[in-house]
Formats: C-alpha cells, structure tokens, sequence
DNA sequence: TCTGGGGTCCTAGGACCC
DNA sequence: TCTGGGGTCCTAGGACCC
C-alpha cells in the first residue's frame, strides 16, 4: 500500500498559521511580480477564483469580497515545507518527498490494512500539532490510487483527512464517481481526446481495451491505466539529483531595456544557478541563456536573444558560469533596436556528480583553488544572509527587480522578523 | 500599465552506422 | 508494380506535474 501526505492548500495554509484571524476566511497567493493567482484556500476557490487569472483583472471584485492578498513568500513556504516532510519520514521507512506540499510513504511493510489507517491518523495529528499546515492522507495500492483518496478525503468532511481505497469495492465505486480528467497524468490534451471518444470517468478509462490505451496514450497513458487497475508502475525517486536546473524571473512594469542590467540580471540567476548546483554536489557541461520580450506587447518589437555554451570542463563554479551568461547578453545584444525585455534566465544541463570530472589536457584553471573559494563564498553566504558576497557585476542589478506589495514576514528563517506577541 | 517559476519524461524524425 | 534490416544518437517540441 501506499500513502500519499497532501498538505492543504499549501500556501494559504502557511500564511494562516501566523495569521490565525484568517481561519474560515478567502485567502490568495500571487506568483512573483504579484502577476497573477497561484494559489487560493477553500473559500477563495468557493468565490469561484481562477488559479492564474491576473491579479489586475479580479483585484476590485477581491477587495469587495475581503479576500487577504499574500505576495509569494517561499523563503517560509520552503522551511514549513521542510517541517512537514520531517514529520512525515518518521512515519515510515521509505519515504519520497514528491513536491513542495507531498510526499509518499511505502507502507508495504505494515500486517494489516488497521494498523495502516491507525498510524495515518496517528501521523495526521502530529503533523497538525507540530507544524500547524493541516494534510490530508489517501491510502491505496498504488500512488495514482492514492492521489485519488487524498482528493475523495478532502471533499468529504466524514474522513477527517484520511481515506483508504483497500478492497476491490471501494476501488470501483472511487473510479466511477471521479471525473477522468482529474486522474493524475491526464491533463488537458489527454481529455480532449477522451472526450471526444465518450469516457467520462476514472472507471471508463479503466475499463477500456489496454491494446487501444497504449496505441492512443503510448506508455504514460497506459501506465496511468494500469495504475487505475491496481497494478503499481509509476516510479518516485528518494531524492533524485535534479537533471536540469534553472533559475528565471519575469521583471516587474516594462521590463529591461539597459544592457548592464539585463547583463546584471542574469549574472544574478547563474550565480543562483551555480550554488543550487553546488548544493546538490554536481557539475555542468552546457549553460543556456536567454531573455524575451513580452509576447503580450504586440505594440513593441520583439526579441528572444537564446544560445548554450558548452564548458570544456564540467563545472559548478560561480565565475564561470557569470563570464558565459553575461558573455551570450553582450554578443547578442543589438544597440539599434530598443528591446524591452520582460523575461530571463539562466538553464543549466548535461548535470552530473561531482566526485568523477573528465579532465582536460589544456585546462589551465586550478580546479582546487577553485573548489575551495566556492566552499568559503558559500559558507559566508549562508552564515550571514543570501548573496553578501558576489560578483562586482552583480551589483548593477536594483536591489529587488521583484514586486512584492502585499509580503508577509519570514517569521520562521529571519530573526529580524519573528512574529511579535504585544 | 499589469499576464509565474521550476521541473520531468516521452516521442518523432533526422542523420548516421554496418 | 516491385526499392533491406536493424540499429544508435541527438534534438525539438509536446505534455504533464506542482
């Protein structure tokens, strides 16, 4: 059997737990830049709120509905994020964090499907107790299944957060009540299609021929069916080494239209990228740079500047990847035209470990001198506060190109910012 | 005026090999 | 009319996830 741990309404959820007085409450969450909606509580989706409108296009109809606006504060999402999934591993051996708010338990080893379901209970409340995100547990033969039972637990009250799909009964009434196109994997072309053909529900796409599913959704589409069916063969890794890693942002009002700080800007994001790559113990051979004009400014000019450069040995070091990313803004930057670029970032890829780098016979770089002024950079960073120490380059960027008018405090990370009791 | 960020995996088709 | 068979590797793009 499996557990799948899914907070509720994560980010909501975060910010209630220091602003107890919007319990019961609409409460939404904006992507960076305050651009649009990216998450919303129970009430706000009741208000029949859209994830991703644009916060301009519904901010009046917010104000008059008193709905409590949060720019994205994942400094705090982030740590009570870290917390639940520590509660939640000691509830098993084997656990997989799946994404900032899920994580799954292999609960193979348990007798019985009771003890399973008194230990779910058991997790639940000292999830609640310790960190305060309230998570709802679906139990089933495999993930897909799983996923399920969470959705099935958190509309109906009377499982107070968990919900165990373990006979052959409750499999069959819980395919035939769910729409298919919330069945995890099938998104929206995958439903097009199913509806064109008349499957409506978990169980029609259950119950079709397998031959047809894998001809129609090759291996995916007939993984997800035998998932359905009780047969367990989507794979999650324990912690997988990220295989690409980016770093990217959208700037705020019009954009950038400067050089230095278009150059400045993606200094910042290989900078960024260079220590996640470093966290993880790993080394790159290609960096990808680009930057875009807004495709919504059909009045401006538009431009995508967009190269990858190979390094001739694999690295992670932050000054190498600022030369490359800085090097691809000034190589294609045409001074003729006046661009306003409105997105950017930094991709790294061909990511491998650290331990085992392909030397080259006319590398001239001291790899260890290198290494070892990463290592201390890092350390002073994180003991002091992000980015103290950087690249001079860095600096022509503004402070924060990003829009947060409605943040809350990072009452869990920053003792500047601790919640204050009069 | 304003429109998110960060990932994974799969497939099809081209180029190439013997 | 009819034009081999069996591979690998790479890349772009699609589809999906949260």
């Amino acid at each position: 059997m499996w557990l799948l741990c899914d907070c509720d309404n994560f980010y909501a959820s975060c910010e209630r737990v220091f602003r107890p007085d919007l319990n019961g409450k609409p409460v939404v969450i904006l992507s960076n830049n305050d651009g649009c909606i990216v998450a919303r509580s129970k009430e706000a989706k009741a208000l029949g709120i859209k994830m991703g409108t644009p916060l301009y296009q519904v901010k009046d109809f917010l104000e008059k509905n008193d709905v409590a606006i949060f720019s994205s504060n994942y400094t705090l999402y982030g740590d009570l994020s870290h917390r639940v999934m520590s509660l939640l591993s000691q509830c098993s051996d084997k656990f997989y964090q799946y994404s900032i708010d899920e994580g799954f338990l292999d609960m193979s080893g348990f007798e019985s499907c009771e003890k399973i379901l008194e230990l779910a209970r058991e997790c639940r409340q000292t999830i609640t107790r310790g960190v305060g995100i309230p998570v709802t547990l679906g139990i089933a033969p495999t993930k897909t299944l799983a996923k399920m039972a969470s959705k099935y637990g958190k509309l109906y009250k009377g499982y107070n957060g968990v919900c165990m799909i373990d006979t052959e009964e409750k499999r069959l009434k819980a395919l035939e009540k769910f729409p298919v196109e919330d069945v995890w994997g099938i998104g929206r072309q995958t439903f097009e299609k199913l509806n064109y053909h008349g499957i409506r529900t978990a169980k029609d796409f259950a119950e079709l021929n397998p031959q047809w599913v894998r001809r129609m959704f090759k291996i995916n589409g007939f993984r997800i069916w035998q998932e359905l069916n009780g047969i367990s063969c989507i794979d999650v890794d324990e912690l997988p080494e990220k295989q690409s890693i980016c770093t990217s942002r959208s700037f705020s009002d019009q954009g950038i239209c400067k050089r230095e700080d278009l150059e400045a800007a993606v200094a910042n994001f290989a900078s960024r990228c260079a220590e996640k790559l470093r966290k993880q113990h790993s080394v790159c051979k290609l960096i990808t740079v680009f930057a875009y004009t807004s495709r919504f400014r059909t009045d401006l000019p538009s431009n995508i500047i967009s190269a990858t450069i190979p390094f001739s040995v694999a690295t992670n070091d932050t000054r190498e990847m600022i030369k490359a990313a800085t090097g691809v803004i000034r190589h294609h930057w045409n001074p003729n035209v006046l661009y306003y670029y409105k997105k950017a970032g930094v991709i790294l890829s061909e990511i491998s470990s650290d331990k085992i780098i392909e030397q080259n016979l006319f590398d001239k770089v001291d790899r260890r001198k290198q290494h070892r002024l990463n290592a201390v950079i890092d350390r002073i960073n994180k003991a002091q506060g992000y980015s103290v120490v950087k690249s001079a380059v860095q600096y022509y960027s503004k402070r924060s190109q990003l829009k947060r008018e409605y943040m809350s405090q990072r009452y869990t990370t920053n003792l500047a910012e601790l919640m204050k009791v009069k």
